[in-house]
DNA sequence: TAGATTGTTAATCGATTAACAATC
DNA sequence: TAGATTGTTAATCGATTAACAATC
C-alpha cells in the first residue's frame, strides 16, 4: 500500500459526483472567509441547489467525518476536497494549439485555480511562436518531442484545429502523456489506457439552445 | 399550433442526447464530404463508440426516419440535426465580461458554430471598451440597458469575474435575457423560468485529474 | 434530554442496453 | 427471398431521493 492520503477516500466516485465536488469547494471556500468554522450538508444544499442527502452523499468520497448536529469543519473540508481532487498539487501539462481558446486557458489558469499547471504551449503558427501568454511560453511544435523527454508530463491539452487532433494526440501519447483534455470537436481515438476527457463548447451551446426553444413555443 | 419545424420532434430530450447531438452532426458533416449519402446507426456507433440503440434512439428525437437495410439519410439528418438544435438560425447573445475567456469566445465563434452570434460584448474595464475581437465590439457596460431596450437579444454569456457574477446576472435578466450561459464558478440565483446553464471549466477538470490519479495508484 | 444532522440502507427514477418484431 | 437495420418495448444499470437508525 503506497496509499499516502490523510483521509479515507472511495475508491470510485461516480462523475456526477466529480462534476459537483468543485462548487462546494468554491463555495466552502467563501464561508471560510466568513469565518464559518462548521457547515451541515442540509445549509450547503440550500445554498447550491442539492438534497442534503446528495450532499452527505457526495462529501463522503473524501473521507471526512461530519458530526450530527454541527456538521462537517470547514477547514478540514477544502483541504480534504483539494487534496481529493488533485487540486492542492502541481499537475503539469502541455497545451497543443495555442488558438483562441488555448491562449484563454493560459491567461485563464493564472486566475482560477484548475488545479492544472501548464507548463509549455505549442504550436505550429511561426506568429506564435516565442510569444507569452499568461506567463506560458508558445514553443515550436516539434519542441515538445525534446522537452517531454526531459520532463515527466502526464497531461495534454488539445486547443487545436479539429482536423489535426487525432494526429496531434497520437503525438502527445508518444511523448508520454498519460491524460488529453480535448477541446475539439473531433473524436480522437487512442489505447484504452490513455484517458481522453472530452469538453465540447457546442454540447452545451446544444443544451441552451434546446431548453430555450422548447421553453418559448 | 405555430410550429414551424420540419419534423416531428420528440418535446423532451434527455439532456445526455442532447449533449450528443453536436457529435452526430460534426461526424455526419465530415462523412457527407466524403460523398456518403445514406449511413446506418451501427456506423456512427463505431466511429463515435456508441451502442447502435443508442445511436437510433438518439438520432429519433429530431423525428428523421431512417430506412432498413439502408439508414438515414445523411443530408436530411444533418438539417434536422441543425434545425433541432436551433443551429441554423441565429441565436443572439450579449456577452458580459471581456477578459480571457470571454475574448476566446467571441474569437471563437467566427470560426465554430455554436449555432449563437454573439452581437456586442460589455465590459467595465476602461482598457477594453473600444477594442474589436472576432469582430464584436467591446462596450461600456452601461450601454448594456441601452442596447437591450432596441434589441430582442435572449441569450446571456457570463464571463465575468465571480464576485460579480449575481449582480450581473440580474441586469441580464431585466434586460430581458431568458437564458444565461455561465461560465463563472459562482452559483447564482434567479428567477425559475430563467434557464441557466453552467459550464464550469474546474468541473472537468476535476474528472480528468481524478481519473488520472485512480489510474496511477 | 431532545432534536438536528450524519451515515447507511432501501425505493425511485431515468438513462442505457438488450431483445425482438417490423420492414425495406 | 434473406438479412441487415430500424423502431419500439422490456430489462438492466446507476444515480438520486427517501427512510430511518445512530449519535453528538
Amino acid at each position: 500500500m503506497n496509499e499516502k492520503r490523510k483521509y479515507k477516500t472511495k475508491s470510485h466516485a461516480p462523475e456526477p459526483t466529480l462534476k459537483r465536488l468543485p462548487g462546494y469547494l468554491y463555495f466552502l471556500e467563501q464561508v471560510k472567509e466568513e469565518g464559518v468554522l462548521n457547515i451541515s450538508a442540509p445549509t450547503i444544499g440550500k445554498e447550491l441547489d442539492l438534497d442534503p442527502t446528495q450532499v452527505v452523499k457526495d462529501l463522503a468520497v473524501t473521507g471526512v467525518k461530519g458530526k450530527p448536529r454541527v456538521g462537517y469543519n470547514t477547514y478540514e473540508l477544502i483541504h480534504a476536497l483539494e487534496d481529493f481532487l488533485g487540486f492542492n498539487k502541481v499537475n503539469e501539462a502541455f497545451l497543443v494549439g495555442a488558438g483562441n481558446l488555448g491562449s484563454a486557458l493560459m491567461a485563464y489558469q493564472e486566475h482560477q485555480s484548475l488545479g492544472l499547471k501548464i507548463l509549455a504551449a505549442f504550436d505550429v503558427d511561426e506568429a506564435k511562436i516565442g510569444q507569452t501568454i499568461g506567463g506560458i511560453h508558445i514553443l515550436e511544435y516539434n519542441k515538445l518531442f525534446h522537452l517531454s523527454g526531459r520532463l515527466n508530463v502526464k497531461i495534454g491539452i488539445l486547443t487545436t484545429p479539429n482536423h489535426v487532433a487525432q494526429e496531434v494526440a497520437e503525438d502527445l501519447v508518444n511523448c508520454g502523456i498519460k491524460a488529453i483534455w480535448n477541446f475539439t470537436s473531433a473524436k480522437i481515438n487512442l489505447p484504452k489506457e490513455i484517458i481522453v476527457q472530452n469538453t465540447s463548447m457546442s454540447s452545451y451551446a446544444a443544451v441552451l439552445l434546446r431548453r430555450l426553444n422548447d421553453a418559448s413555443l
